[in-house]
RNA sequence: GGAGCUGUAGCUCAAUUGGUCAGAGCGCCGGCCUGUCACGCCGGAGGUCGCGGGUUCAAGUCCCGUCAGCUCCGCCA
């Protein structure tokens, strides 16, 4: 209340209304600029009073804007006008102040700020904008519950590390479409209106007003486009693009998210994997200065899976699994009709692991256990002696086989996941890896790039009884396993790659069917009838009929690079303005509900979700 | 749909076993202060302890429910 009645004191004293912000009150250099040589220029800056220092008979203000700060000085002995009114000023009001730069007096320096060695003298200021009292502090806002972060959007971005942020994405997408254009390719826009094909995420929906009863979808990805227009002879497309998936959010994904989506024609493989990695290391070589090796390293699927228990292994941590069935089959041994029935033996070893206590060793089962394991035995090496609760169904050979198949040392622990199914035993031990690597400061190096190769083409989805396509439905399969397309889909490879840095899937693609009639048989592997196919696909299946090139191509996971590439906990922090995890926006209270009116032009009847 | 964590002043947090527990720092307001730079000093305002119910002589604290935010699982071709 008191300060409306200030502001309001301001306002009537003309302070703010009696002048006007022309030309002369325009800055002269922005607030981070100003440097020792400027010292005897006359200066106007224009920014936000960001830290106020009122010693009474002196006032220092500091100016900020995105480029850094300026000191501002008022003195009652040069000025005792501008001093008087200068006690009025507050946090974040947007001044314009005239004045003389000149050095700082000997001994006032700041060295910690990039213009601390000079300061502006006031002459005369405006007032341009006052502000209320924010709801947050400014600085050491990282703390700040991100809800109220959200809420008030816009100072949350005035702040030094978001504008950062958003500057370091800016310089990125810069980076990218030079990059691209100068090899050749050309950014094409695609529909953000199109059609509903209600294969892998959920879609938003709009409804059409001139099409009663009809909607689009707002594209999941631009894949179907970027394929015809390998159709059309575009050769060479890419376009930096929103994508939408109505599915639950994570730290590391929103509802609408930004892809730099990349398709090439007459091409294999290799040619999308090296424009892809030249890509990225100049990329990191640009905005970090870091030094990416190329080609990246390459794994299998199956040996990622196997080796790493992930599909997308942070390599930064340097353990392996391994497969210890041999150890345990045809004994008698707990796990030995296990294996018979075809289970998985998976080990992991742990440097150093001996001095865990039987505390900590049960704790990490409890964690397996929590992963979905049904438990989690374990050996440890001290003096010499193979030690554990499995010890004494082993025999000497099957001792020494464990130690040679795990490399376990003296002084170490080897991990032990049991289960039927080889995928899962491997992803339960994969998980465990990734904590103990985290929690044990295993991870070493900074950026580990990888591709994973040879995905399966096809997924058996249990709730629906049918194969799904683990990429998506236009795939290639690899040509060594074509001939189990329609026999045994669950054994096909598909020409799918994925790149993996540090454990974070960046971004996939693939080489993709351009044979109409290979089309049809991937369709059908999926269970689609004909039919369903050319409701759903028609347009495309029909596009592939007219002469396609061979063609393929990656989409890369643009919040998530920039992400990356800032060390952000959160994809949120390098998007302007992200969602909350129930994917609404707390500034603008999207998604909100809309006048009767509008619904009856759209041909729209809601329903109280409480009814469903 | 499920699991976990969190919720106390504008912001960040504290309050031991249920008992002077309504607190601190920052911010805000007022006063003093001419070289500060996270200025300093003095004073002040400000809270339905997320919400509802229960146990108890007594609840910020224990129990049940509920709401909100975050993290994770499911989900995300």
């Amino acid at each position: 209340m008191k300060r409306e009645k200030f502001l309001q004191i301001i306002f009537e004293r003309g302070i703010f209304m009696e002048r006007y912000y022309d030309s002369s009150w325009q800055r002269t250099m922005f607030c981070g600029e100003p440097r020792l040589e400027d010292s005897g220029k006359k200066a106007v800056l224009n920014g936000w009073l960001r830290c106020r220092r009122d010693l009474g008979g002196i006032i220092f203000i500091e100016l900020w804007d995105k480029t850094g700060a300026t000191q501002v000085v008022f003195n009652p002995e040069l000025n005792a006008e501008a001093h008087k009114r200068a006690s009025s000023l507050r946090n974040e009001y947007v001044l314009a102040v005239k004045g003389v730069m000149r050095q700082r007096p000997e001994g006032t320096e700041n060295p910690e700020l990039a213009t601390g060695s000079v300061e502006l003298l006031v002459d005369d200021f405006m007032i341009l904008a006052p502000s209320k009292q924010i709801p947050f502090e400014m600085d050491n806002a990282d703390s700040v519950n991100e809800d109220l972060r959200l809420k008030y959007r816009y100072l949350d971005l005035r702040r030094e590390t978001m504008q950062k942020n958003l500057m370091t994405r800016h310089k990125i997408t810069r980076f990218t479409r030079n990059f691209f254009g100068d090899n050749g390719f050309m950014e094409i826009e695609t529909p953000m209106l199109t059609k509903s094909t209600p294969e892998g995420a959920r879609d938003y929906l709009v409804p059409s007003r001139v099409n009663p009863g009809k909607f689009y979808a707002l594209p999941q990805s631009p894949q179907l486009f970027k394929q015809l227009l390998m159709v059309s002879g575009c050769d060479r497309y890419m376009q930096i693009v929103k994508c939408f998936r109505d599915e639950d959010l994570r730290a590391d994904r929103q509802p609408e998210f930004t892809q730099i989506d990349v398709e090439m024609s007459f091409i294999t493989e290799e040619d999308i994997m090296k424009i892809t990695e030249d890509y990225l290391a100049g990329l990191f070589c640009e905005i970090l200065g870091a030094k990416v090796e190329t080609p990246f390293f390459r794994l299998t699927w199956r040996d990622a899976m196997d080796l790493y228990g992930s599909d997308k292994p942070d390599l930064r941590i340097p353990m392996r699994m391994t497969d210890l069935g041999k150890v345990f089959a045809g004994g008698e041994n707990p796990f030995a009709s296990l294996i018979e029935n075809g289970g998985t033996i998976k080990g992991l070893r742990l440097p150093g692991g001996a001095t865990l206590s039987r505390k900590e060793l049960s704790d990490l089962e409890n964690r397996a256990k929590t992963l979905g394991a049904k438990g989690m035995a374990n050996f440890q090496i001290k003096g010499g002696e193979l030690k554990g609760p499995l010890v004494k169904f082993l025999d000497e050979d099957r001792i020494s086989l464990i130690r040679s198949l795990s490399e376990i040392q003296d002084g170490d622990a080897l991990f032990i996941m049991a289960d039927e199914n080889w995928r899962k035993a491997c992803e339960m031990l994969g998980q465990i890896r990734l904590e103990l690597g985290k929690e044990r400061g295993m991870v070493e190096g900074s950026f580990k790039f990888l591709w994973v190769t040879e995905f399966p083409l096809f997924e058996w989805d249990a709730e629906t009884g049918r194969y799904t396509a683990v990429h998506h439905p236009f795939t290639a399969p690899m040509n060594e396993d074509m001939e189990y397309l329609l026999t045994e889909p669950g054994k096909v490879r598909s020409r799918a790659y994925d790149v993996v840095l540090n454990g974070n899937e960046l971004g996939g693609g693939s080489i993709r069917i351009h044979d109409p009639e290979m089309q049809a048989k991937a369709f059908k592997a999926l269970n689609f009838t004909p039919e369903a196919a050319k409701e759903r696909f028609g347009f495309l299946l029909e596009g592939l009929s007219f002469g396609t090139p061979p063609h393929g191509g990656i989409a890369l996971g643009l919040d998530r690079l920039v992400m990356l590439i800032l060390g952000c906990r959160s994809i949120r922090d390098v998007m302007a303005f992200p969602k909350n995890q129930k994917a609404q926006c707390p500034m603008t209270d999207a998604p909100n509900v809309v006048d009767e009116k509008q619904l009856d032009e759209l041909a729209i009847k809601t329903v109280d979700p409480l009814l469903l």
